[in-house]
DNA sequence: GGATTGTTAGAATCCTTTCCCAACAATCTT
DNA sequence: AAGATTGTTGGGAAAGGATTCTAACAATCC
């Protein structure tokens, strides 16, 4: 994005004399420094934080000295924030936090937990199998912990090439670039409607005959909504949408009160919709048969936890079609 | 999203116990391990941050010791990681990286620079308006810095609720729920194509006529490719993408190269396929005419930079419409 | 004038680093 | 095969540095 960076400068790296000054900072100085702006109030920041006023003020001084910069104004009432210290608190912040999640994570790894594995899935995963899948998982591994997020499947790649997780789910449709990419599970769409929908007697759907209807969608980065949205455009139709809602749970809801279809995962449906009274007819279109597929960036330096996670998540469903003997739902 | 919270646990707050581990991590412990994990050898690390070797060891074992956790396998060729050392090191690693980032920001603050706007913006505000507009409000504020990221639509408005920018420019379609909102620029959609087109001779275009031809998209999420296949899927026709390409100049090589159309806002054509020797045509559609809008969480809460910046972008159309009498292209 | 506010100074305390040495494993030399 | 050499991590004592505390001091507000 070459216009972007002419006047963003996040990227640049930072000379010899700010690395220098990267030593200068220490955690204490930036809790201390948040309290301070929370209170707006040296001498009640350093009773908040258990220290002596004087032992606050020397810190704030040095490192505005160490810098150069004055983070405070200093009125006769407290302390109130310079532009320099408003650009500080948010980093000091983001910091902040982030040591916290150290503790948090190591503390857990001290109560026996031996690994943390970090994952991305769209909602689909997550709504139909992750739960199953990760709840046998830790029955073998009780040690290990995961931290699971959801996102859209595009930003599923784009967090895994970031490095922001290990592991990544998302649909095989996704364009996972330069990423491994391996099967992780077949997915089958239906449409849910109410019993007393005209279409509810039927045994088999293609899309194209539920378009004279209303439909309720997912949110428009889910790859359910794109998909079918491009269905509609092939098929010459128009699909005529009443809301648009961000979960399974809610197109269900949203069914239930004869807003329209709603176009979702077999097993959500299982999952999310089982005890609505409601209808679900498989969808016949090729489409309708979906894949997920994991990804990560490279499965050779894979930690080794992310690892067993990612054999496990690959074996699971060969073992269990080898059971049943075909692919089911 | 309950099912996912399930096996997530990023949310959870820290314990009292917790809290008081957070105060035994410091920056320098942080940054020795890193130095040692990187040579995986506690010697080659001392050297490096040049401390002596036996004090690198004495404090990642009171590291140790103080989390009661294994950081490294201790092997006669170096030392390895443990599973709980690697989480550390992803942790340390962007902990770090937000320590240099203040001391970048604080030092260009000594240099005279007095404020920091963090910005989102979409691809369309990007590439036709924030350049000059920007430059203008240095010309008038040399003192100020812009952090700029370019993100689609619907994530501005996510980054500007999570507070990762305070200032963000979006789509005025797209919903931006809790946000305060203002106007920023109108936009007109052109559409681009080769001079021996046959629709080249023509004033205006309504976008059924362009469905006819094949189609350059842009990527799946921004706002101007949602927009097109609902307006074709709204004329009951088919949209014929040939790709899709991620930036308005990509589109323009696209469409120099006979790959087909191209629909891209009107100053974002003036800029990037000026000079490329094609045909760029009106929509005569009335989507065709789109708002760009401003948000922020609370504008009455914006630091002063960013209140700045916020109401110097406000008004800079309402001069160029006054100087102009009306509103131009 | 009393009660805020933040700042300064010196002494006590705590912590870190350094230095030297020990134990150990792997590898090379004799 | 035995011994020497190199490189590894770990531990204890002393020196040095940094941080904190108490106490006293200015400036402002009510």
């Amino acid at each position: 994005m070459p216009i972007a960076s002419i006047v963003s400068d996040t990227q640049r790296s930072p000379t010899a004399a700010e690395t220098a000054l990267t030593r200068r900072v220490d955690l204490t100085t930036l809790r201390l420094f948040i309290a301070v702006c929370d209170e707006q109030n040296l001498t009640r920041a350093a009773q908040r934080e258990g220290i002596a006023a004087s032992a606050v003020s020397k810190r704030m001084n040095d490192f505005e000295l160490a810098f150069g910069v004055t983070l405070f104004k200093r009125l006769a009432k407290g302390m109130a924030l310079t532009p320099a210290g408003e650009a500080l608190l948010h980093h000091a912040r983001v910091t902040l936090l982030n040591v916290e999640k150290i503790a948090v994570e190591l503390s857990e790894y001290s109560q026996g937990v031996r690994g943390h594995v970090r994952m991305l899935a769209n909602l689909s995963a997550i709504v139909q199998y992750l739960p199953e899948d990760l709840s046998a998982f830790f029955a073998a591994h009780e040690l290990l912990r995961v931290d699971l997020q959801e996102r859209p499947s595009a930003q599923v790649v784009r967090g895994i090439e970031e490095g922001a997780a290990e592991l990544g789910i998302c649909s095989a449709e996704t364009d996972s670039r330069a990423l491994e990419a391996f099967h992780y599970r077949y997915d089958n769409l239906v449409v849910v409607m109410r019993p007393d929908h005209p279409l509810a007697g039927r045994e088999k759907l293609l899309f194209t005959e539920t378009l004279d209807f209303d439909h309720i969608g997912l949110h428009t980065a889910s790859s359910i909504y794109l998909r079918s949205q491009y269905a509609a455009t092939q098929a010459g139709k128009t699909m005529r949408l009443r809301i648009n809602v961000p979960g399974f749970d809610a197109v269900c809801r949203m069914v239930q009160a004869n807003m329209g279809l709603g176009l979702i995962p077999d097993r959500a449906f299982e999952v999310v919709g089982a005890g609505m009274g409601l209808r679900a007819i498989p969808l016949r279109d090729d489409w309708g048969r979906r894949e997920l597929k994991i990804v990560v960036r490279d499965a050779a330096q894979l930690s080794a936890t992310s690892r067993l996670m990612l054999d496990y998540l690959r074996t699971i469903e060969a073992d269990r079609l080898g059971r049943v003997g075909g692919r089911a739902s």
